[in-house]
DNA sequence: CTTTGTGCAAAGAGTTTGCATTCGA
DNA sequence: TCGAATGCAAACTCTTTGCACAAAG
C-alpha cells in the first residue's frame, strides 16, 4: 500500500507521460499521496505551502488538471459545489458521505457493479463511467453489536 | 401517470405549502411537466418564456429553490457544472447519461437500493439520500437481439 | 394591508485564461 | 535553448442577494 502511493513513483508515471517534475507536481503529489482523503483546491493549497513551498491558486488547478488528464488523480463533484481531488489508485470505488461530519468513506463492492451492469444493459447501454455517492448517518450502535473494530472494516487505504 | 403532472394539482399542492401562485410559479410547473425532462436554469427560462411570459433568470432560480424546498422539485447536480430540475415523482430513481448525446434515462432498480443499504450497513450506516449516475454509450446492437421494443423499457415517465 | 414574489443589477464563489516571466529537459 | 509551467490578475460561468416595486392573499 505505501508502494502505491509512493511520490517518487507516481512522479517516474508522470515523466513517463510527458510531463515535467516540477516542483509544483511533486508538492501537489506528495500533499495528495499522505494528507487528508479528499482535498479540495484550497485545502490541497494549503497542505502544498505546510511542506514549505508555495503555489497559485491556478497552479494548483492546472497541476490537478494534467494529472487528471494524465489518469494519476480523480477530479470529484460531491454535492458541495466545489471540485475534490484524490490519487488514482487503480481499483475504481464509491463513496459514502457522512452528512454529519463530511467524512468520506471509500468502498468498493462486485456485486453492485454488477447489478449497475445489468441494469444499463436492460436499457441498451454499456457503462463507461459510473458515480455512486451514498449520503448517510451513522447507525445507532446496537448494545449487542461490537462498537470497534469493524467501523473502517471496507473502506479503502 | 398525467395526473402526476397535472399543473393544477402542483399548484394546489403548491398553495397548500404556504406558497402563492403566481404566475412565475405557474409558468415553471408547467414548462416541467410537459417540457424537456431535466432541463437547466437556462432551458427552463427559454421554456417559460416559449410559453409567452417572460422571466428574469433570477426569478427562475428563486422559483426552483422553493419548490425544491417543497419537495416538488428535485434539484439535479450532473458533472456539467450547471444544475439541472426535474419535477419529483414520488418514486424516487436513478439517472443514466448517454455520453454521447447527453440524454438522460430514468431508471429505478430496487436490488440495487438493497445492495447501496447492505454495503450502508456494513460500513455502520443508514441511508438518507443516494446519487446513483451511470455514464453510458449504447450498446452496438447485436443481430440476434431484438432492435425495438426495450429500449425505453425501464424508463420512468 | 401585509406578506411574499419580482426584476434588475451587483456581488459572490469556483474555476479558467492571457500574458510576461521562469524553469525543467 | 525551447517549450512547458508559473504567478498574477482579469475574465468567465453559475448562482445568490439587496433593493425598490408589484402582486397575491
Amino acid at each position: 500500500m505505501a508502494g502505491t502511493t509512493d511520490v517518487n513513483t507516481l512522479v517516474q508515471e508522470c515523466r513517463a507521460l510527458g510531463l515535467k517534475a516540477t516542483e509544483n507536481l511533486r508538492a501537489v503529489l506528495a500533499a495528495l499521496a499522505d494528507g487528508a482523503r479528499h482535498p479540495d483546491v484550497e485545502e490541497l493549497r494549503r497542505a502544498v505551502e505546510a511542506r514549505g513551498h508555495r503555489i497559485a491558486l491556478a497552479s494548483v488547478y492546472r497541476v490537478v488538471a494534467q494529472l487528471t488528464r494524465a489518469g494519476i488523480v480523480e477530479t470529484r463533484h460531491f454535492e458541495t459545489g466545489k471540485s475534490r481531488y484524490e490519487l488514482a489508485r487503480g481499483q475504481t470505488h464509491d463513496h459514502l458521505v457522512d452528512i454529519d461530519t463530511g467524512d468520506i468513506l471509500d468502498f468498493h463492492d462486485a456485486a453492485m457493479d454488477a447489478i449497475e451492469e445489468r441494469v444499463a444493459a436492460k436499457l441498451g447501454y454499456r457503462i463507461v463511467r459510473r458515480r455512486v455517492e451514498l449520503y448517510a448517518v451513522r447507525m445507532e450502535p446496537r448494545a449487542s453489536l461490537p462498537l470497534t473494530g469493524d467501523g473502517g472494516k471496507d473502506e479503502a487505504t
